[in-house]
DNA sequence: TTGAAAGCGCTAACAA
DNA sequence: TTGTTAGCGCTTTCAA
């Protein structure tokens, strides 16, 4: 007993039609007569008949899959997007195909070029600067980029970092503190506009900004750098961190150094991710609204994909989350 | 200036040779007098030539990509998996089709059957019981399958999680604990094994099981439920959480009505997701090693794809990871 | 070592 | 409404 895996010549055989007319039948492009209707459905529930993707995407150039390309998959902001985005695609039809490039950052652009050929379109979420992103309108396939793109005229979704910065920034000032400090990751796009916005916010307040770099975005480095911010003459009163996983960590490690937060300094994040709920302090933060980019970013590839006029700039508003991470000084 | 995408014509064309040597170039499938060599070399450097990889998979019938269906991305447990597997997919040339199946458990089979057409394999993660998996090999792709399948003979991955339970038990009857609860989440496959290991090593120390069972294996859900453990007259002195996320919500819920953790209650989780380090007190648990699952089944995955002999059984083993969210009772 | 030719499974004019 | 026919871009015998 053979796989024969049946084809569409198969059906038109055993139905007694034509190729044609079965594609036709199998797209509903077009009506039928109540006989061939009637045969051309019977025919393909016995043979469990199903049209074969692959052939059909060479020849109509249409794949139903969507590339999206994020920096590390497990870091919760980045999860949230792909889930947001994953369930527009799959609300249409579509899959995504993921890619994760932290694993080798040099390698990002062939893979994406590669796989630019076997989707109708792609997410992008890149480390690259906009110089060196000027190949991927050689892609020649629709596009949508995260972040803002000064140099390129791409189709983006992007949060509005620098309002959000001051806006935590702003909060802390509020609060009382005067010595505030700001742990960023440079190696980010959007660290300059974070740092930026406290910037603006502390400059507008006439206090100085004492920065921080890390250089990784996670909790680890968090924890690592804990001691260089902490442990000197005077530390800072208030931190503003890059995202929440580095404000977990820094948190984690001023509290084994015997620091009491927010009491002895106040703590705020960016993405308000799950995690920061469930930290003794709550961890005060910044909603970017993570899953809604993703929905958003999907959303705005698909009608480019469609043909759909699309506003070709996304900026989703940030929102500061209060929590008890942060407190008033006295 | 038309976007003309050269094809392989193009290129033999060009050069003056025939497809067929332009595809035995392009897969080196064999070896070509120089001159023929550098003339297509060149010409394919010239026009850009990339072969289209949806012709050259509709003929081979290989495609580079293999489904990954999961229940929900979000949970840490599952992001790492497809961590793991996502790593070991990119080393060996693959992409990782990425399914979804939470928003619409219904649907799952649909889905994976118009999707097995577009892959080289699958791996599955999912909530059907045995019974209803049996049109999986149907798929007639290779398969992996997490989780233990008593009636089907399935590749799979699996952790030993009543081994995990026994564990996390023992653990606590150990440091004195009497009045050891589950909160379990009866919805999964999973929960019955775990169930099973805290209720063998309960039963061999003489101790009654009190079972309660969550809706969702989520944070929210353990903090919802956590009144209903705490306020009844003879709380437990002692929580196994089905995972941690649920262990992480009802810590918080439970502290906020004033209890204190590991004093009043321990708690016990499952996973190991990063964010246990972070909560007060760091939560116990049992660590699955769940990225390791995902670069077992890929790797399985990839063994079965291309026809190399492979255990049809890999069981994790768990490791208990002590941290403070248990303690001795007096 | 190279090429001719026959498809893979399907769609899309265009005719009938 | 249905069928004919010509491919899509590539691989793969089989001959040369």
């Amino acid at each position: 007993m053979k796989k024969n895996v049946p084809t569409i010549r198969d059906v038109a055989a055993a139905a007694g039609v034509s190729t044609a007319t079965v594609s036709k039948f199998m797209n509903g492009t077009q009506r039928f007569s109540p006989a061939v209707e009637a045969k051309i459905t019977q025919v393909i529930e016995q043979l469990g008949y199903r049209s074969n993707p692959l052939a059909q995407s060479m020849i109509t150039g249409r794949t139903k899959t969507v590339g999206l390309s994020v920096l590390d998959v497990t870091n919760p902001h980045f999860t949230s997007i792909v889930k947001g985005a994953n369930r527009v695609a799959q609300a249409h039809g579509y899959t995504v195909l993921l890619v994760d490039t932290e694993e080798n950052p040099g390698r990002e652009r062939p893979q994406l070029e590669a796989l630019a050929r076997r989707v109708d379109g792609l997410i992008i979420f890149s480390r690259m600067q906009d110089k060196e992103l000027e190949w991927l309108a050689g892609l020649d396939k629709p596009l949508v980029f995260f972040g803002r793109l000064p140099h390129l005229t791409l189709p983006t979704v992007a949060s509005d970092d620098h309002r959000g910065a001051y806006m935590a920034t702003r909060h802390l000032v509020t609060l009382g503190h005067k010595r505030i400090a700001y742990l960023g990751f440079s190696k980010s796009r959007r660290d300059e506009e974070r740092m930026g916005g406290v910037q603006e916010c502390l400059s507008a307040h006439g206090l100085q900004l004492q920065v921080f770099d890390a250089a990784a975005p996670s909790a680890l480095e968090g924890e690592r750098i804990c001691s260089s911010i902490m442990l000197g003459a005077d530390h800072p009163d208030a931190l503003v961190c890059y995202n929440d996983l580095m404000a977990l960590g820094f948190m984690k490690a001023a509290q084994t150094l015997g620091f009491r937060i927010p009491a002895d300094i106040s703590v705020t994040g960016f993405d308000n991710i799950l995690y920061g709920n469930y930290t003794s302090p709550p961890l005060t933060t910044v909603d970017l609204h993570s899953e809604r980019m993703g929905v958003a970013a999907m959303e705005k590839l698909l009608d480019a994909i469609d043909g759909r006029p699309t506003a070709p700039f996304t900026l989703i508003e940030p929102q500061l989350i209060l929590r008890g991470s942060t407190v008033a000084r006295t």
